[in-house]
DNA sequence: GTTCTCACA
DNA sequence: TGTGAGTA
């Protein structure tokens, strides 16, 4: 299987459910250094790549700083341990603000019960009146 | 269709 | 962290 070597925006774009906007967004932030044929940006497997990463660690709600310092910590030669060390790190601290943004909402969970409540409450001491529509 | 810049949330 | 408009 000969396998094309570059990509056009459009095409990663529509692959990743993005806009071509967004990944030149990425490259304004120094994500990926597409190459250039004229005007049009030529992306290689590896950018292809480099972008699927960004968008997986997007999704577990790292920032894009913090998947390009992971990214950029890739080394072919060595069994990356540093790398995921440092992963794991960021994970870590990722479920560790995500876990506190759970008890925070419950705590607002919390609150509507007791509002919801107290107005049920006083819905009941008093005479039921018409209502509009809604 | 793609690029760039500027404004905007 | 992106989007939209206007441009060439």
């Amino acid at each position: 299987m000969a396998e094309r070597k570059t990509y056009t925006i459009s095409e990663l774009a529509k692959e990743f459910g993005v806009t071509p906007r967004t990944i030149r967004f990425y490259e304004e932030k120094g994500l990926v250094t597409p190459a250039r044929q004229g005007q049009k940006r030529l992306y290689t497997p590896a950018d292809r790549v480099r972008i699927k990463l960004i968008l997986r660690g997007k999704r577990i709600g790292m920032t894009l700083d913090e998947s390009v310092e992971v990214i950029d910590m890739y080394d072919p030669e060595h069994n990356n341990s540093e790398q995921l060390h440092s992963l794991i790190a960021t994970v870590k601290e990722k479920r560790a603000r995500f876990e506190q943004q759970i008890r925070d909402i419950n705590d607002i969970m919390a609150s509507l019960d007791e509002v919801q409540g107290l107005c049920e409450q006083a819905l009941k001491k008093t005479p039921a009146t018409p209502t509009k529509h809604n």
